[in-house]
DNA sequence: GAGCCGCTCTACAACGTTGTACGGTAAACG
DNA sequence: CGTTTACCGTACAACGTTGTAGAGCGGCTC
């Protein structure tokens, strides 16, 4: 059925390898030829096995972009949406694989056998720690995304985390709310989202004077809405009183309204409440939700580009570390300036 | 750095083949010889270069599965995230391809590149027609998923669209609503979800007595939220009297329950809402919404099931047409009976 | 004890492609 | 006019694996 350079080559009544020279736009062809080539391709319309082709070659044109999960996290949804439409761009295809974060899931991707079958991987980590950063050292092209580990031997991929959770919780401050409860921290985590999203929080506390109040921290692990409203509940119910929210991710913020909602609080005015990520879902909850965009299309361009960079290039390249630029979305969910 | 079969056999002292051998489970092996091969393969952490076995075997162990878009649509993010797991658990390694939707996007995937790469292909079309049916004949494995083609010369797996929607309607007009909008109808459409679950709400309205009032029908394409909240936006502005309102899917759903509520109009007294999808997010909406469960696990066992029941046997057997089963989720935004 | 069978292992070829090396021709140069 | 240079095309080998065929050996059957 499938046909072969070697039909294509009969064909047309040259060599095999002037056949590959054709597809491989190789310069030194005479158009007579060219033609010749070209329309035998058409008639068997032939494509070239890629199996062959990364055999001989060494490159097999899939990129690996291993994720937590697809669905319950919308974040990872859309960043895999624009990942494989950009990789596509580059004539690339992704690969998507799913951690469940689990720390050892994630370290099974970096040396599973699919390794074997990408060119490189987009690493979304969040199990692991930074504590494991020399386990990112590998013989292969990677980009590390997210906020688990700093500084570690790989180019990384992130966003401003601590500044973006200080002029988000500077924004409720701004807006006169005193008693900001947040949503989705980590028990004494110092490196990751929720660590480093606490402290751009306690910095805006504490440049605005205000106390850091340990009764207003929501734990919640993992982010999803469930958690979000799970949490929230239990902060009502503790009987401790809060003019704003801030979520950790806008699942969290989902479900914090949610609940708020159930206990007849009303957003914005009793509460208001900011997210984190901005997602497409955020315009269109009740009531839409301000969140901060962490910039997601820079994110997916600087990352693949990265790692076509590396795939391209040397592999002992100085690394490099890049954060994306923020902004705050203001939507319903907190109150008109 | 990587090592082969020929450095495993040097130094396990024996012939390439037999490593090879132990590697695929050949069952004739001296369990002294298997020792010798496996501690060459540990030493040397060697791992089998998947491109010269697809090369060799004709397999690739890859199998595409093509849906309009990951983001947007939870809809196939979960459909995705539970293909990703069923397929590992099979050995195989999922690769997705987004269409966006497009006629002519989903015609490319049936015929592009990653045809030559993958072993066979689940495909959720959304773009073609009835009349595309033909263009589903493919030398490869492929199942269908969806409801835009039926009786096409393909495997497919899909739900029982009209007998749901009739259920769904059955059940709203039980609880004694009357006056059932609908949001996400197609102009014209027969075939494809929009198509079958419109006659479904028609067959039930005509088995109560109840006559099919056009000014209820609300429009809409895409289904995504925004779609849902402009279509019921509308539906309020014409002044027409609802009493439920029947969307065809969640995302629409969830637009639609925004559009009530800025309308001040109370969710599920004045209206009933019930979705069609039953999303993860479906439980943790404000209310949360009462929907139409597909059977996605079935959905995904059975698809994965039949295409690598193709791939291993004939191209050529009959064709299997699977339909999964329903349930009604009774949650908030249906009155309690 | 001749013949046969099953077990264990090996040699060789092949999958379809691309890199290397080189042969030949025509144009450009000194 | 001889030599270099650019151009166009080819032959061969190699990428790492698995299927086929078969060799060698021991034990079993009759």
């Amino acid at each position: 059925m499938a046909s072969t350079l070697h039909d294509v080559a009969q064909l047309a009544g040259v060599s095999i390898k002037t056949v590959s020279n054709v597809i491989n736009d190789y310069p030194h062809i005479r158009a007579e030829t060219r033609a010749k080539v070209e329309a035998a391709i058409a008639e068997l319309s032939y494509q070239p096995n890629p199996s062959a082709r990364s055999l001989r070659s060494g490159r097999t044109g899939l990129i690996g972009l291993a994720v937590p999960e697809l669905s319950l996290s919308s974040y990872f949804a859309e960043l895999a949406d624009r990942m494989i439409a950009a990789a596509e761009q580059r004539g690339l295809t992704v690969l998507i694989e799913q951690t469940g974060g689990d720390r050892q899931r994630e370290l099974d991707v970096l040396s599973g056998a699919r390794r074997k079958m990408t060119d490189g991987l987009l690493f979304s980590a969040l199990g692991l720690q930074q504590e494991d950063a020399e386990l990112l050292r590998r013989p292969y092209p990677l980009v590390l995304l997210g906020e688990r580990i700093f500084g570690g031997p790989t180019d990384h991929v992130t966003m401003h985390n601590v500044e973006a959770a200080r002029a988000g919780t500077e924004f409720l401050l701004g807006l006169g709310r005193r008693r900001i409860a947040v949503v989705g921290a980590h028990e004494g985590e110092v490196i990751g989202s929720a660590g480093l999203r606490l402290r751009g929080y306690r910095e805006a506390l504490d440049a605005a004077g205000e106390p850091f109040r340990e009764e207003l921290v929501g734990y919640a692990l993992p982010w999803h809405r469930r958690d979000g409203a799970e949490v929230t509940r239990r902060l009502i119910a503790s009987g401790a009183r809060f003019d704003a929210l801030f979520a950790f991710n806008d699942n969290l913020a989902f479900g914090a309204m949610r609940a708020l909602q159930e206990a007849h609080i009303v957003i914005p005015d009793d509460v208001a409440v900011l997210g984190f990520d901005n997602l497409d879902d955020a315009a269109y909850s009740i009531p839409s939700l301000s969140t901060i965009d962490p910039g997601l299309p820079e994110i997916v361009e600087t990352s693949i580009e990265l790692l076509v960079d590396r795939i391209a290039g040397r592999l002992d390249q100085e690394r490099r570390e890049i954060m994306a630029a923020f902004r705050i979305v203001h939507r319903e969910s907190t109150p008109a300036i």
